[in-house]
DNA sequence: GATGAATGAGTATTCATTCAT
DNA sequence: CATGAATGAATACTCATTCAT
């Protein structure tokens, strides 16, 4: 069996997840190739051996670390729970991805690379929040059907579900924002939930 | 009065002013003195009679341009008001000034320095949110004390609201999310509050 | 007075000139910019105050220092002077000429890039030939019209001249070639005259 | 007999023939071992295996394709024809060898090198071009004696003849000169015999 | 012999910062 | 105040060369 090409993916994997530790501690520009290579263990030039140049390192990231494959992970078979059961669990599942080490590493990376690097994370712009805000709208769609929601625009509707937790996250993870991060997943969920539900309005 | 003093603070406010939009475009670190001078119609080397170096001059935009105000601007008087008026009021207003062309540039400039450069953006982290989220906390324990409204946390739903239109800046204005740019501000600022004071539960 | 643009030209000429020298001497690739630096007396880095890189500095060069100019100082006048009058003449100016320090110089940096950098050089290559060709063809067929040449074609003869001319400096200045470089400029241009006049076969 | 040796000698063979059509297309400098290793189908690695370095391979092309044993091929015992029926034939040949595929990659290689790379070059500079003067001071002297020419300088002769030829060809192949590009050999043969039997006064 | 991953010295280029004018 | 030439330290990137396999 051939052992050649195991050893180039490694390699290759060994300097993505360095660059990916190191972008996300230093960000992109402010990272230099000796932080790399020192973070793979390696030697600088090797970078070279496997990327064109830094920004091909990055496109990397992009392409092989997208978490643009977590939304596959999204339960398509779970449509017909209802809300107040279903809600709590996705929420805190999603909490439970977007809140890992992985997956806050690359927001960190990706979001200001976002704003002044434009055209190289766009497939994250463009693919990523329509498809979990296309699931967010099926799942309430549905729900309106059988009547379990009264709320007339199912698609605003998954929009501001998934604002609220991007809202949350973000302030937690990339903020730091003090005055959120003592909530544990459990608590967001069961607190999200009853106030998508019931609305604040007395009954 | 000697007038020295006034044109040295016109030139500092003319270069920060440059800065801001040069940073918000391409990024602090992408940003070369060169850039700023052309957008402010002067020479690199008069920056440095108005600041120590580059980083004084990001600080002197987190002094001088700091959100921190524009918390002022929000209208303690109207406590009385009941969310159904109060709210799209509010959220009207606040995403008018939090999709203003100033703020969206200076979020462009802070939120990745706030990643990657800590220690400089530390005010805005720890004040700025903690009073808003302290402004909505007291609207939402006072409403509640009047009965207007059933919430049982005011504090977590002063979070939420927060992260909720936090989120839906964040992807209007930063991410550029194509998914949600279409809303107007009124329109948001209806559906928000429908779907915060009733919930989706049918009653 | 203005005093800066002078001062800009000169610091352009200087390095324009310690290139020449360096270029020359070492070849454009094997040129390093501290070797240019150090020849001009200044760092590396001033280098790019003026050109955009070291391709710019070499188009710079080609256009500030082209022989391209020294065709015009090319005798259109004596255009009536009788072959045998001119020619010696003529031939002891292009050698001043082609054999000068300075233009020695140029070719040794233009004939290697002109084979291997094409693109760079395509002025020397299309005009400066053609432009003495023309001048040598209008000569002799000036002369052809007087009677005093016999030859049958005007454009050939002119193409061999040049061609005499240019293999003569090649192998004295460029090769080296030691079997040549023994004539003064004078015998040269005496035999080559008397040879191109008379041809070899016995009257 | 090993079978070894014999591979050793067609691998170094196969990377020497790689190299000179790289080196002739970019240039020695601007070559990398790459380049030498994709045109001859091997990996860079292996070029190590048969010389020592870059230069050793340079060293190894002037060695085993020097031109030198081309002057062999010239037909000493035509010295007895006259320059009439002689010089067509000769420069009709020497125009064949110097415009052929392999000996003007070798110009391309070796005469930029000469320049800039003196020592590696020595040999042929001062062997090549002395045997060709040679041969061709013999030719015109026994002509001399023989009463065929008038010259007064056989040597001069021999140096303007062969110069003449080098002109031609670094204009057609080297600097590729388009004004001379169009005439066939046997027209340059033709044309330049003429002259060089008759010259231009008319008789 | 052959590979190609790995090294490390070298080099072009950038750019914040200084300072003489 | 204002300029912009000048510096020099940093840094991305290249590539000849080595060597374990």
């Amino acid at each position: 069996m051939p052992r050649t090409p195991k050893v180039v993916e490694d390699r290759r994997e060994q300097i993505i997840d360095a660059a990916i530790s190191v972008f996300s501690r230093k960000g992109f520009s402010r990272t230099i190739n000796q932080d790399i290579a020192r973070e793979a263990g390696i030697t600088p030039g090797l970078i070279y051996h496997y990327f064109e140049n830094k920004d091909d390192l990055l496109q990397a990231i992009v392409e092989t670390r997208s978490p643009l494959r977590l939304i596959r992970s999204l339960p398509p078979q779970r449509l017909e729970m209802p809300p107040d059961q279903f809600l709590p669990f996705l929420i805190f599942q999603a909490l439970g991805v977007a809140e890992s080490e992985t997956f806050v590493k690359l927001i960190r990376i990706f979001l200001p690379e976002m704003l002044h690097n434009a055209e190289a994370l766009a497939p994250i712009r463009t693919q990523l929040l329509s498809q979990i805000v296309g699931f967010f709208t099926d799942y309430y769609s549905h729900q309106r059907e059988l009547g379990n929601i009264s709320h007339a625009d199912p698609t605003f509707l998954a929009q501001m579900t998934l604002s609220c937790m991007i809202g949350f996250v973000l302030r937690r993870q990339v903020v730091g924002d003090p005055t959120v991060t003592h909530y544990s997943h459990e608590q967001l969920a069961r607190l999200m939930t009853e106030t998508i539900l019931n609305g604040i309005v007395p009954r």
